[in-house]
DNA sequence: GTGTATTTTCAAATATTATTGAAAATACCA
DNA sequence: TGGTATTTTCAATAATATTTGAAAATACAC
């Protein structure tokens, strides 16, 4: 048999790089289909693939965009939670490290998504349902009726996502054993 | 005791409308912060609540919004499969119904996402992987171990909407499931 | 304190996306 | 077939979101 180390493919250093702009790219893509800025998402991939902490200009320069956006940016990534800031001692500057546990990541971004945006509509739901609650009048009935339905499908998939967020690993295992259920 | 019937609150056609009013303006908020225009959250919001078949025309008085405006977003809302025309004989106006029932509303949603966003998201990275794989530079392993990371966590996200999709109701059945254990 | 490096802010500019409205296309009837 | 109702299309416009760049603020060293 030939050697085993021998045959590795070679990657070089632009070859390296072009993925990391595709990937970088691909992320972005998803990230604006998702109500995050393009920007913002292609940082956050930047960040996440490269693995080390990058300062602002390394950022500006990595993605062609102005100070102002980096900076504004970047203290989203790090208002969401999926971008801490780290100081390197000896240099002023600071720099910006992405979670690199792609679990505790999803589980950041459910969380977030479920306080900004779940809850507050599910308290609007809720007061859109006392509007009208207790009417005998039967379009009144069926329009409460709709409104519960959709109300227990929120309620449902909210609690799903705080089962799925809630502290430890459990989010991970929880999906593994669904997956693992009649496969 | 007060007989049970007589006390329900009387809710009059203003309030009713009221209430859609805010129904539809909470989940068009909602559809813009989750990557679908707010007009076509809203004319979701409004043939859904209101349950009944409605014609472009109505849908253009109702939101305000202009005839090509009510084209387009209904065309994308039966493309997306939540909305479906239906005829009314004696009527040449085409009329359009929301899906009435959550949890298919709910399936069909997450199946397309998958369809549109996540598959083709999937694709490309492989693609990028695929410019890395094999190499043994102490970088480009690291970079293949992140990217395989963020893969592996796709792909059980991606097998998890799967699941809940999957034909007939068990969507249902297994967040129920899920929600039930260990609560 | 001064001076310098770095970050933040935000009004203005730009880019993107959504909407209109009217012409063209289509559907339907007699 | 012509005539009318209805729907669709799409270039032009409007609205929204993003980005820039430079001034202001802040942080830090000496």
């Amino acid at each position: 048999m030939a050697s085993v180390g021998s045959n590795r493919k070679v990657v070089s250093k632009q070859e390296l790089e072009a993925a990391r702009a595709r990937f970088v790219a691909a992320w972005g893509q998803m990230g604006a289909t998702w109500g995050i800025s393009r920007t913002m998402a292609e940082i956050h991939a930047l960040l996440y693939i490269r693995g080390e902490p990058l300062n602002t200009d390394e950022v500006m320069e990595e993605l062609s965009i102005s100070r102002g956006n980096a900076s504004m940016s970047l203290r989203s990534l790090v208002e969401w939670g999926i971008v801490s800031r780290v100081h390197k001692r000896g240099d002023r500057k600071e720099y910006f490290q992405a979670e690199q546990d792609v679990w505790v990541l999803c589980r950041t971004i459910i969380r977030e998504r479920l306080r900004r945006e779940i809850h507050p509509m599910m308290a609007s739901l809720y007061e859109v349902r006392d509007m009208t609650q207790g009417a005998g009048e039967q379009d009144v009935t069926e329009h409460n009726k709709r409104l519960d339905e959709l109300l227990e499908l929120v309620q449902t998939l909210d609690r799903l996502g705080e089962r799925f967020v809630g502290s430890d690993g459990r989010g991970l295992r929880l999906a593994a054993s669904v997956l693992s259920k009649v496969p």
